[in-house]
DNA sequence: TATGAATGAGTGTTCATTCAT
DNA sequence: TATGAATGAACACTCATTCAT
């Protein structure tokens, strides 16, 4: 029995995962290099080495692949910031924190190469605004949580601000960072990382 | 050959003068409303009260339109640097340095509320970036002058990086303080003027 | 004054009248050879000598298409029957009525030749059913109306019965009759006037 | 070649012809619902629980469905004519002949949902026209048989036109009765066959 | 010079049909 | 033989751009 009966057939299945696995890296490369209006759905599927039909048999439109890219992002940034924020890193010294927070960032928009791309689309075409504004939200609370963990009787208001300003401060170095390579990367990987210490130490710095 | 023709009569150019200026202000507001993928010609043109073809009399493709607001928006902010750049400020203690930088800054981002969807539209489709680029730099480079008149004696390149992480800081703020209004507003720009003042406090603080 | 000035310049406006009725009368002709749903807005757009954006800048889809077909078509039967109906005919010996009536209406069907494809694509595609709905109710009530100036004591539901079975006589005939030429097609409307003539008489004919 | 390949095994043979059955019934039902063009091969193989592939085993392509449908509604009505043509029906009173002869076209029509659809389809695209033609000839020429069984010295002319008259004023009436149930219905065959028995009574009765 | 109707290449999407498994 | 994922030509429709008036 198992042979391949009823249900869902796993090889099948493991197919059509791979498939959309393909897809999504197509799009998400087509996404990152040409922006979301640009793309094609079958420039897409060519990148995919797959006919349009079969890239129609998993998402039923454009909008759909930027979605599901979008979830995925929005997963993988969960994950970074659970990982990033248990591990006691709330107590470690700021630089520190600092390091173990934004390091896992930069290899997620390494790894996310469409993600501004979606968020830029998404500032434009609402379709895709409350997915990101989801993602956003996630990823600010998750940084206040930490903040108040460092300084748990600072006016939860005043830590809502700093992460934005934290997340906005690391928004636009991305621009700045991601085009680079080597020196020059690090380098502004280390301004990035000054500004955000600076801006941060008396906020988060312990009373005394 | 055709090179003899005369002057266009001044009248002429004086319609041609506002025609083109109504044009970039449609632009201005369509590319701001839905970037400039999504924005169409015929739209641009209807929102100037202007038919498409007029509107191509003045501006060859669609490109061109967002490559003289780029110009324009460049203009602006040169006149806004040149500004700020003499009166002096130079040497006044940082955060009035950072106040009289900014706020123009932010008013020059207030009336240019198509900039973030070009400069977007130019991250993604390389089209524009020559023009954002060098807009870009422009600003960059003016900054780096403003710094080196407070310290002299600092490595060029420091400053350089110093500007750009600066220039990088007030971008990734835009988008968290546009939107916002009134007490939320100043908040925002509150945390944004801390962090440059921290940030650059070391590096532009007199070396005792 | 009256040249060329605002509102809606009745040059242009002719100028679309024009292109509306070339591009219904493509649309007609397409649909009658291929049927609605095999009727591509190209092959309609490029039988009417037009590109398909002209298309589209007149009629918002390809239902709308026929929509319009079916609109005109309504208010043609209306005219025929209008006509028809009047004209002191009510009073006439059967056959004169018939011929008076059906006569007409098979002209109808010449100048009609997308009728049956249209009223076909709506027993199947419901967005054009209530038009076609409407038309059939029309065509109905008229004929009842029509014959109660004749019986005016016939009991209105027989006569509704009488007419609603009329026009099926009418419509299974309109297959027969249309493909037909000279003789053939003469005789075919005949033995259709036969039938008609026949089956109303013992409803129609004075109670003495 | 390929001749002497064995008859194929029985059982096979059985199971080949249950899928042909299901398929058929699958593309009836999808036929009559969404008319021929707007049906979706997969759909029909959905309908019969078998996947598209299956279906293109049994038939090579759409149109073929239509035309097995088409054949076994030939086969049908053949079938009916044949029983209601023998019985000795022929040399009935009229009302008992239009009875004996509609009655079971009726009931044929309810056992034969896809029908029109097919027929219609067939009006318009030339692809299934040839199919029809067979099919309504054979049903005419039947009729014409059936006349001259009565009226044997009528010009088998008069008769053909009187057989195509009849078979029209049916199918004419078949879209008002097939949507009717009970009393509406009956009350709509009724006029049916009144309209059939005035029509074909001066034709087909005896000349004194 | 201004108009806006016309163009037509290009986009997202569907579905009859094929073929590797 | 059955499967159903894959194909790709074809369709409806859009919009940057042109050009007759």
């Amino acid at each position: 029995m198992k042979t391949d009966q009823k249900e869902p057939p796993p090889r099948r299945q493991k197919r059509g995962k791979q498939r959309i696995e393909s897809l999504l890296h197509a799009a998400e490369e087509v996404f990152a290099e040409t922006g979301y209006e640009r793309a094609t759905t079958n420039a897409i599927a060519a990148r995919a080495s797959v006919s349009p039909g079969t890239l129609y048999q998993f998402f039923p439109n454009k909008a759909a692949l930027a979605e599901a890219l979008g979830r995925r992002y929005a997963a993988d940034l969960e994950s970074v910031h659970e990982r990033v924020f248990h591990d006691g890193i709330a107590t470690a010294p700021l630089p520190d924190l600092i390091n173990a927070t934004i390091n896992p960032f930069l290899q997620f928009h390494r790894r996310a190469p469409a993600f501004e791309a979606l968020f830029l689309a998404a500032a434009v075409s609402p379709d895709l605004a409350r997915r990101i504004q989801f993602l956003h939200d996630t990823v600010s609370s998750r940084i206040v949580r930490l903040f108040r963990h460092r300084t748990p009787f600072a006016k939860i208001e005043d830590l809502r601000w700093a992460a934005e300003t934290s997340v906005a401060i690391l928004r636009g170095s991305l621009p700045l960072i991601m085009p680079l390579k080597g020196g020059q990367r690090r380098r502004a990987i280390r301004e990035l990382k000054i500004a955000l210490a600076r801006y941060l130490d008396p906020i988060l710095a312990p009373p005394v």
